[in-house]
DNA sequence: TTAAATATTTAGCCGTGTCTAAAAATTTAT
DNA sequence: ATAAATTTTTAGACACGGCTAAATATTTAA
């Protein structure tokens, strides 16, 4: 298997696929805190087992197999997440650290029995799709909150930013999945807007409404 | 914290101790089945971290903070395969080499609302002791089986030798942790013996009943 | 008590995954 | 179209944790 170094490149490079089309060694060293001469490197043993498609200085792309590997490990992340959060009562902002370590544990009948132990959950504690056994993936279609118009309703499906302090003020702002919200304002100078939660209205940056998901 | 391969050398330091007082190279060397040489490159580097007490060509014995090391790995080792057996339904000759990657897990928490989870468990699905958070480890007071006398009764409290194969053998003579046994005979030539289990009688080498612990 | 056998350590090598510094390629600005 | 800035790769080093072969210490047997 890959080792627990390459295994987390590979879920970089799924992830900042998302954004661009091809991804460059510096984008994968930020994000890593590694330097770059690290990951160039790197890329060429990934490329070496045809993780990755890779070309000097031009970037990154996985390859069929690369990406099906990318989404096994995101498969196992947010189903140990989602049994940290369900079952051990971890809180949704402590879960990440640890499920980045159980996500290297190798063996396909642990998560396909922890896949049954926890019903076969379709999405993860912060909303996130979870991957099937043949690396289905579901689009839940979801509409970041900023992109909502005045007026409209909807419910908070996910929570794109993950960490822990954006968590926490989630946390303070009684915000949770499946809450429902409406957008009772949009202040076209800097982008934020005021929602109606809880029967309380709150004033959300445009940053901050960006990395909220909503199901309409 | 201590690599994987650390935690592996203190854990195998631990159970190689019960058995002698002080531990040589080599026995190291064929448990972990590595060469001699790199084990005693690996006594240096702990000896050097104080996890044991260690002079050259004179063996090696874990410190205090090197036994209690080695309990820690060996609660989470132990805990995991009770998760694995009892809720994920694992069959016990299948969780060892599992758990052996998640004992490396690092996190207390983790582990402090595992144990919460399975209900503080004190014992693991082969019977060993689960040792606490502060490294009690409580001595169940269990015999060899081949050490009892004949006609003593008792029931089987642990399986000493945890490989799938001589679990496996367990199973196929229907022996499982509580199960009622008496001795009916003791071969004197080579030490075998003959055992009512089930309301059947069966025969045991003294290899098998060395591995099985009786609680009278 | 010496010699042979065995156990252990040392020396030197290798793959992995990181780093720094320097070179080379690409992109951006003038 | 150059030159400057930026990005990326290469070169060379290092720590880790393995290995083989050779040296050395200890134990066992004559
Ligand atoms: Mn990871
Ligand atoms: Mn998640
Ligand atoms: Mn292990
Ligand atoms: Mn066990």
């Amino acid at each position: 298997m890959a080792s627990q170094s390459k295994e987390d490149y590979i879920k970089v490079l799924y992830k900042l696929e998302q954004e661009n089309k091809v991804v460059s060694t510096n984008d994968i060293a930020s994000f890593l805190k590694m330097k770059a001469s690290s990951v160039s490197d790197m890329l060429k043993k990934l490329a070496m087992e045809e993780y990755i498609d890779y070309t000097k200085y031009k970037g990154a792309k996985l390859t069929k197999k690369g990406v099906s590997k990318a989404l096994s490990i995101i498969r196992k992340h947010r189903l140990w997440e989602t049994f940290l959060v369900n079952h051990l009562k971890f809180k949704w902002d402590q879960v990440h650290d640890i499920a980045e370590q159980l996500e290297h544990i190798d063996s396909d009948q642990l998560i396909d029995k922890l896949d049954h132990f926890l019903n076969y959950p379709k999405s993860d504690p912060h909303g996130d799709p979870i991957p099937g056994k043949n690396g289905e993936i579901i689009n839940l279609g979801h509409t970041p909150l900023n992109e909502l118009n005045l007026m409209d309703n909807g419910s908070i499906a996910a929570i794109k930013k993950g960490t822990p302090s954006f968590l926490q003020y989630m946390d303070k702002l009684g915000i949770e999945l499946g809450t429902k919200i409406k957008v009772i304002d949009k202040i076209e100078f800097d982008k934020s807007l005021e929602i109606k939660i809880h029967n309380k209205s709150i004033h959300l940056s445009q940053e901050v409404a960006q990395n909220i998901l909503i199901k309409i």
